[in-house]
DNA sequence: ATCGTTCCGATGCAGGCGTATCGGAACGTC
DNA sequence: GACGTTCCGATACGCCTGCATCGGAACGAT
């Protein structure tokens, strides 16, 4: 068994490099030449850990998508004890990637999400982050407000935060004004109870 | 004066030709051959209707962008004599693009607003579009609705539209799903007076 | 009929793309 | 130390891209 390698490290290294460029140029910026240079490896590695562009793609897909429902989920974890209203909140908050430090991730997930409405294998990977995501928060809305419908009440919590992302990257809001708006449908979803 | 044509014909005719390309395969889809060969004319012609490239897109995107909010408006003064509240709701659901027969536009929508993310001149003439709406979102929230800020309202109603949109695109949502999800909203934003 | 201008179809160009190939370096095994 | 396997860097290939060029068709003015 010869030189062995660390390729599920190098794999996500890659999808590193990957999500740096769609950030700074979108997904068509994104050629296996520059993924190699970014990622500090030659091209040839990259073929090597993955057979074609789109398996490539599909694979930091899958990475951020865990990246982000991760990050959602510790959120939660972390805070326990307060009232299931603000975790909601907190959680909230979190996927709408509103602050700064998560405008790169917000850029990379547009990309996807744009590319996967003519990439039927890119847009499994997207619902199934969204379905887990929308899960998560009908659970969290049923146990925290009086809502009819949990589902639904979660589904629109999900799509007002996925606009918002998206408004606040082009430049049509600014992240207060978002965080403003997130902050008054909450506000709304589960009663008047201040937070 | 030798050999005069229609310009601004041609260019829309171009303009046409690269939404259905976009809708097809995405942005990255649309190439000056095959757009020429969609709008069937030659790519010298293309060539002379724009300069570059870039300048084809952001003719298109604004070609789309003013159909959009034609639409919309037209609905509104085409119901002039219902209730605001009505008229509001059919105003959101034209903007969500839900309709079948929208969903070419929304996946050319989406294309354009994911390049704008890495793109000042298309986030620019995003912005226009998205600024026209909003304003007259909230003029009509104003009236239909006791609403404290009508402006904060129209904002989470363009951004929930357009997120419902996405989620449609990537098949997260069905259409009616989504719909209903937009009914729910517009229920809550006026009272709870039926539609 | 001739000219002058406007138009455009065809073609060329340089560069970038994704992928395939392959010779040899690296390294565990014997 | 020699072997066998695994790895990968370099290079090549074919294709497609946006853009530039240009010869000539189209057509109003004279």
């Amino acid at each position: 068994m010869p030189r062995q390698v660390d390729h599920e490290g190098r794999r996500r290294r890659i999808a590193e490099a990957v999500c740096q460029l769609a950030d700074e140029s979108g997904l068509e910026g994104v050629t296996l030449r520059d993924v190699a240079a970014r990622a500090e490896v030659s091209m040839g590695a990259v073929q090597r850990c993955f057979r074609t562009k789109e398996e490539m793609l599909v694979f930091a897909l899958t990475h951020v998508g865990e990246r982000i429902t991760a990050r959602v989920t510790a959120r939660l974890v972390a805070s326990p004890a307060q009232s299931a209203g603000t975790a909601l909140g907190h959680a909230a908050t979190e996927i709408a990637l509103l602050q700064e430090e998560r405008r790169a991730e917000a850029r990379v997930w547009l990309a996807f999400v744009a590319q996967a409405a003519v990439s039927p294998p890119l847009a499994g990977i997207l619902r199934a982050s969204y379905a887990e995501l929308q899960a998560l928060f009908a659970r969290l809305i049923g146990e925290a407000t009086a809502a009819a419908d949990p589902e639904t009440a979660a589904r629109t919590l999900l799509a007002l935060a996925d606009g918002l992302t998206t408004h606040v990257l082009i430049g049509h809001l600014s992240p207060a004004e978002a965080l403003r708006v997130l902050d008054g449908h909450l506000t709304r979803l589960w009663g008047d109870r201040a937070e």
